[in-house]
DNA sequence: CCCAACCTACCTTCTGATAGGGAGGGCGTC
DNA sequence: GACGCCCTCCCTATCAGAAGGTAGGTTGGG
């Protein structure tokens, strides 16, 4: 939790916007500077590099979600309800379309293409968000609060990418309901007592 | 199928793996013509635009998508196997590296800030692999070779999520092994008779 | 007095795109 | 068969604008 001025903070919620939208190479320092309404120059100030920009961003992005998990562990004990409130987390940024994908599924799908220090960020996300489902799945499953027909692990893994590819097909039809139709089975699936 | 130069296909080939590698912006006419051996503006002879390049590229990318199902349709009578057959395209093309990575799921992902020319052609892409996939469901479900436990329609796309999810895990990853490792879990989940 | 924050001005390189020309094959006419 | 014509393909040269980034100055609060 590094303590940036304001406008640091407004150029990253702007650079998180615009990276939502098109990606790494989809924004420039000019697109941020007319939202922020400050000279393109003036982000060079806060932010050297354009790399050093996302990645600051990609680091903060990871750390709020690990803050975030932390939070939903300590108020929700139930595993299922937690994979629960996770997809519903989803689900309602994607309907309000103020978040409407995971800035870390863009750029890893770009990820070939990424400046390394970036690349790297991304990979830490998705390798933090794995292991904690795989947490999750394991301890439902020893508590009898999930149902996992797979290691707790493959189950994490399958999960994750159910979640988004889920986003992803939200995206390309344009509707935001589809999210839910996907998520609905895979979590009813997982629900203890389900006759399926 | 419009009958074009070898060159024009060579083109589209370069661009389609530059496209796989790093979106419709991680790309630029002068990193194809070092590729093909030709010059930068004699690129725009075969496509006059970018836009021109991209919509006929996946375009293209549909007709043959089309093509291989219908082919598939024929000499593949199990809609499990179908299922299966299908997951190992994209299975070998992670693993040797050729293609790893569809083309339309990282346009599709890029979709708000793509031209609407090739917006149009990657939603058209993911319709009809839906409707496809929705088709081999419906059909494996009467026969008695699927076990669904949702309707078609809704196990169409939850299968087309895990497979994208799984290409875009394999990338984050970096390690190819996850798309099996993913897929194999919803394959058995589908196969009649599967105990679970 | 210093320093963070922002500015103007400018630079280099890349971007997609255009204009115009040259080489060469195909084709009809004499 | 030779001539002229056109059309495809590719070239050089050039463009305007956008990209990320730098240099150096101004302002204002602690």
């Amino acid at each position: 939790m590094s303590n940036l001025s304001t406008t640091a903070e407004d150029i990253l919620a702007v650079a998180r916007t615009l990276i939502i939208n098109g990606g790494y190479n989809g924004f420039s320092y000019a697109d941020i500077s007319e939202v922020v309404g400050i000279r393109k120059a003036s982000i060079h100030h806060h932010f050297p590099s354009k790399v050093d920009l996302v990645r600051e961003l990609v680091k903060r992005y990871r750390e709020d979600g690990q803050a975030g998990v932390a939070a939903l562990e300590q108020n929700v004990p139930n595993a299922l309800d937690i994979l629960k409130v996770y997809s519903t987390h989803w689900s309602k940024c994607i309907e309000d379309a103020s978040r409407p994908y995971c800035v870390c599924a863009l750029l890893a799908s770009e990820l070939p293409s990424l400046p390394p220090e970036v690349a790297a960020e991304v990979t830490a996300f998705f390798r933090f968000i794995s292991s904690w489902l795989g947490s999750v799945m394991e301890r439902g499953s020893k508590e009898g609060t999930l149902t996992l027909s797979s290691e707790p692990d493959v189950e994490a893994e399958a999960f994750l990418a159910t979640v988004y590819g889920a986003m992803l097909s939200a995206r390309a039809y344009g509707s935001p309901k589809v999210f839910g139709t996907i998520l609905a089975p895979t979590l009813s699936r997982l629900t203890p007592n389900a006759a399926h």
